[in-house]
DNA sequence: GATGAATGAGTATTCATTCAT
DNA sequence: TATGAATGAATACTCATTCAT
């Protein structure tokens, strides 16, 4: 028992060291010019091991995202069951989210877009499909019952929350994409935040409902 | 002249009809994909003919976004330069602008964020590349320049006029990059036009100014 | 009558055009790296013009040395029949023509080799390869016939006057191969000079049979 | 340890296997039309395990020089050291260094040019460039040394020995070329041998002073 | 489990040659 | 004759994946 539990734990620390290479190395190239060598090398292992803890390339690259909407989806539970907090003090705690997301692998995006593509979709094995299927529908579905509260109170304009939920989440990977693209985030961390809050607080104000005075 | 006129002009056909045929090819597999050999099939032509009319994959992917860029800029450039419209009437423009640039090619978001990689940037030829970076500049000035007049007026947020211009794209990407990467789009196309008018709505009100009564 | 002669006339400056375009390309870049239409733009012809006048890119090549044969074969004639020379000093008058035709061509050599290759050789219409193959024997055996009179006349070694002939011809080859590999042509013009003296003065020396004092 | 010797030995099994396909090839077609997937054929290997072993094509036809060229190294350190040997001793043995290199590989000659090529150096890589040009300059060397003990002895004529040693390397390299190109060879072997043989004697007797009796 | 050597399918690009005008 | 646009075969090199040890 206790030698099984070790080698589940020594199992589960490679697939850890794993991880954290490909993040690296994804990062620094991207996913066409990554290598499963270069990785390898960054992990110290050699290229075969890497294919005892992962099917495929596609599915080490998937398990990115999957260790990424873990981590959203802990925070968005967090805050959508809040009972303390009103809905705009949650959306504000949600962009709060947002940003530590960024923070913790600003590569989310890019993860999040490739995996839905199709050609990415069918060298996945169902179980980690279903997994992030599960997850994204966790995380939009926390998101989307804040825009629902907010829009029962009167806080929030009245929209679909799903369809809220989706804008939000497509604002915030908007402002990332493009200032990566535009080698801003390198140069000038900072552009990036003050974008990011811009773009936030256009988005807060766009969906409260002005309160009369 | 007449003869030279008639060979320029069956020489720009050839170009579209590549251009047509990669168009094509791209947004089915993708920039890396698709081969040459794939998208010389699609415009019946062999595949040395290509290299005759773009220099490489890349600058042939990369003369897609300059013909939208081109067809944006026109847009743009009517609309900033509308006397009779006033800075909210030159947004509610530029959004239906928006939705135009995306009808006419729903690449183009794809195209912009791929041609921004260094390692396709190495493989253009200079005059490409200025051609790309000048008409990039025009179009973001243009919008920059009415969310300027709208500042000033007392309508809109008074922000850095460029970072909202970028905010305003990034924003227009992420719907049409997260819509397009869910496949919605083919399958169920308004709700990608749902979902970047409820985006725009929002854009539109978070940035306004709100008149007391 | 004229006119079939202006029009033979005229074929034969477009060939002579062509020929001298071609030497300068091919001295440029060496057989492969030239294209046909480096040679094309050089002789200000399209491409397919060369067609018309050369079977194809080795019998262009082969057309050179055609040429450059043609000159040595009238040098070797010259000396060979002078009367009023004794072999010793037809064979120093061998050597200074060796000279000239160096300086008229120094790709040569180089043309040489590379027509004896068998892939060449293929490629080569009948009536060119005769042509070369002539020429070849008319000048092997001019020299010859130098050094059988003076192997006649006891100045000379004596050995079979067609090989004496190959080991002069190669030992010129060689000396300009090296040379030429080294880059010492450009740089240093001289020392292929010097160096070709050496080795002529070797070699003339080699062959003499001493007069004992 | 043990383990680890095998490795190695088996690494360099692999090489050799290698470098004699690609000298078969490569004799067989000359450079430019011999394939790396002829090569993988002749070793019975894929194309992607000779990457594994050699840069690439260019760095893989250097190494056969490498491997002649320490042939002949060690020929040329033995002849020069031998303290019993008087100049004009250790110059004829010199010369049966010769005939053995030829016997060793043929294709030295041709490889040697190749090698000179600024293209075909742009290619290898920096340790490997090295190595061909110590190995040179010591070749070189040690002739020179010869010559210049022979000069010193009153042997042979004063001329600068490096001269006389690239005088006799190129006369060497001509008589192959000549006979290669000739495709002597393959039919005759002999006449290469006498030509050979006439040309070493041409050239000793050249170099030799005449001792009056 | 771990290794890493070997695999071999996959692809951008070049360029001699052709042929309709 | 001359053109030059179009052809398409040919090839070096990469890299995800496998499998004998």
């Amino acid at each position: 028992m206790g030698i099984q539990e070790r080698k589940e734990r020594e199992k589960e620390r490679r697939r850890q060291q794993i991880i954290v290479a490909a993040k690296k190395v994804f990062s620094d190239k991207g996913f066409n010019r990554a290598t499963m060598d270069d990785i390898a090398n960054e992990a110290e292992l050699s290229p075969g091991t890497l294919y005892l803890y992962f099917k495929n390339k596609e599915e080490l690259y998937a398990s990115l995202s999957i260790r990424i909407l873990q981590y959203l989806n802990i925070r968005v539970e967090q805050i959508s069951g809040a009972k303390e907090l009103q809905p705009d003090q949650k959306l504000d705690a949600m962009i709060e989210a947002m940003f530590d997301v960024y923070e913790f692998d600003p590569l989310v995006i890019i993860n999040m877009f490739h995996l839905q593509s199709s050609e990415t979709l069918k060298n996945l094995s169902p179980q980690v499909m279903d997994e992030i299927k599960d997850l994204s529908r966790k995380s939009i579905g926390g998101i989307s019952k804040i825009f629902a509260e907010g829009a029962k109170k009167g806080i929030f304009i009245k929209r679909h929350p799903v369809a809220l939920s989706d804008t939000f989440w497509a604002f915030f990977s908007g402002i990332i994409l493009w200032s990566t693209s535009k080698k801003i985030i390198n140069k000038d961390k900072d552009y990036l935040k003050k974008t990011l809050g811009i773009g936030f607080e256009i988005f807060r104000q766009g969906i409260k409902i002005k309160s009369r005075s």
